[in-house]
DNA sequence: CTAGCCTTGATC
DNA sequence: GATCAAGGCTAG
């Protein structure tokens, strides 16, 4: 429709809404912004709030206050160490490839958003005629404007579906992040003692060989990311059981950085935060209830979620309908998965690691949370501790990922048999990889997928639940889980 | 200080 | 040689 122009160079400035002028220190900003942040960090600036640190910053009162422009700035993700402390001019950083996967990521994005919209004329009655048997469907109607619960693309406020793109442009290449969780901070911005801003340049050698440098040596213990994709090329396949498949160390690859994906979120939270608390002054009801913010705690998530599947091998083939199928089955489960593989990393009894890396005490969060939801947090436990019992690793928590994903029986599939035959491979790869690391415990495969079915009924319990509270008003508006959920409920 | 325009230079 | 994100320059 509308979109089909402006989508395309119609990007605000994140920090004051700007006309965005290209990428600058690790995202797309305007002229201005780049200068202010420039200037700041090269000349060490110190600001101060004269208001309460949470001023607005528009392109036209964002000269009124450096302090909130240069947080918001930080708070969006504008790198420091971007800023070269040599002041070398010209050339490229290491955040090349990165500006290149978000460049990527957007137009896959637009590609979604165009389909789906096509998908919305071409298919009305498709969707709405199968007064299918899924009676659920009809009990669960949801009340919401016809506009807003078709598909990811066109539901997504601009905002959110901003920082969705946000996201996913520093997701990509790991570093030594800052990890700068940015809470209403006391100052602008960590200690720079002087010269403290590295330049890029002394490691930029590594940058044309980024798998090397990029993902993080602990995440598998004991395996250097040396050039896979020559592994799995040059022998047609190594002999099953005499090392880790290649599959398996492409799952791995393709994962997340678990600190940057906890610093974004981090940062958006607190943004929500700071929004609500400077508007409470007026209506103190408003404020953002724990449960609330859990919902936008998984909102995000199920974002980095979302991003991660598009970009990972197998799935990026896919056609943007098939992916959303898929997607639109699987959520709540990779969700589950997410915070359960939380849980078995942080491997403590008493109390619950959040994706923000805050440390939840099980027992106050039991007590906060109604029957209902601290029945399923100990059903959640209980997963964790069989899990734990078998020491599922990441290896292995990867392959999980991919087996829920391309669920053969998601139907209505476009490349059905494509998606079936990524199964058996995953299949196969994780019988191969389990057999090869744990060979003194032969059942270890079978024992590890008898988890799934528990995993999917408590994801299951988790969407009537959510929808429950969706329908008792509970749940913040805009929000993706929301869609996934009506999606699943309506279309499939 | 700000912000628009200019110069540089490693990658594509 | 073109690209485009770095740093630099300078009116206002």
């Amino acid at each position: 429709m509308d979109y089909s122009y402006d989508t395309d160079l119609e990007e605000l400035c994140p920090v004051c809404g700007d006309k965005v002028s290209g990428y600058h220190y690790g995202l797309l900003t305007c002229e201005s912004c780049k200068g202010f942040f420039k200037r700041t960090v090269q000349n060490n600036k110190r600001y101060t709030c004269a208001e309460s640190q949470d001023c607005k910053i528009d392109k036209t009162q964002r000269k009124r206050c450096p302090f909130c422009r240069f947080q918001k700035c930080l708070n969006v993700g504008m790198r420091l160490e971007a800023v070269r402390a040599d002041r070398m001019r010209g050339g490229r950083n290491k955040f090349g490839p990165m500006y290149k996967r978000d460049r990527a990521l957007k137009q896959q994005k637009k590609a979604l958003i165009r389909a789906s919209g096509l998908k919305m004329e071409a298919t009305p009655p498709l969707l709405s005629s199968p007064q299918s048997d899924y009676s659920f469907s009809t009990s669960l109607s949801i009340p919401a404007q016809k506009n807003t619960h078709l598909n990811i693309g066109t539901s997504l406020a601009p905002t959110d579906y901003e920082r969705s793109l946000y996201a996913s442009g520093s997701l990509s290449l790991s570093g030594p992040i800052p990890a700068h969780t940015p809470l209403p901070a006391q100052y602008p911005y960590p200690n720079l003692p002087g010269r403290a801003i590295k330049s890029e340049y002394p490691d930029h050698y590594t940058s044309s060989e980024h798998y090397t440098s990029a993902s993080s040596p602990e995440s598998v213990p004991g395996y250097t990311y040396m050039d896979q994709t020559r592994v799995s090329s040059s022998p047609p396949l190594a002999p099953p059981g005499s090392t880790v498949p290649p599959l398996v160390l492409e799952f791995v690859r393709c994962e997340q950085d678990e600190l940057q994906v906890q610093s974004k979120i981090s940062a958006h939270l607190a943004h929500l935060q700071q929004e609500q608390n400077s508007r409470s002054l007026a209506a103190k009801q408003e404020r953002l209830s724990t449960f609330g913010l859990m919902c936008h705690m998984a909102d995000q998530t199920l974002f980095s979620i979302v991003e991660w599947a598009r970009s990972c091998i197998f799935f990026k083939e896919l056609k943007v309908g098939d992916q959303m199928k898929l997607l639109h089955n699987c959520w709540s489960e990779l969700l589950v998965l997410d915070y359960i593989a939380r849980q078995l990393h942080h491997g403590k009894e008493d109390s619950v690691l959040l994706i923000t890396g805050q440390e939840v005490e099980l027992g106050s969060l039991l007590a906060q949370a109604g029957v209902t939801l601290s029945g399923m947090i100990q059903r959640g436990q209980e997963l964790v501790h069989r899990l734990q019992e078998l020491q599922l690793d990441r290896r292995e928590t990867a392959c999980l990922k991919y087996l829920i994903l391309f669920n053969p029986d998601v139907k209505l599939l476009e490349n059905q048999p494509y998606v079936e035959s990524v199964y058996e491979q995953v299949n196969a790869a994780l019988l191969e990889y389990t057999l090869y690391a744990y060979p003194q415990f032969p059942d270890r495969f079978s024992q590890i997928l008898l988890r799934l079915p528990e995993l999917r009924a408590l994801s299951t319990q988790a969407e009537d639940y959510l929808c429950y509270k969706h329908l008792s008003g509970e749940v913040p508006c805009n929000n993706l889980l929301i869609e996934m959920l009506h999606a699943k409920r309506t279309c499939i």
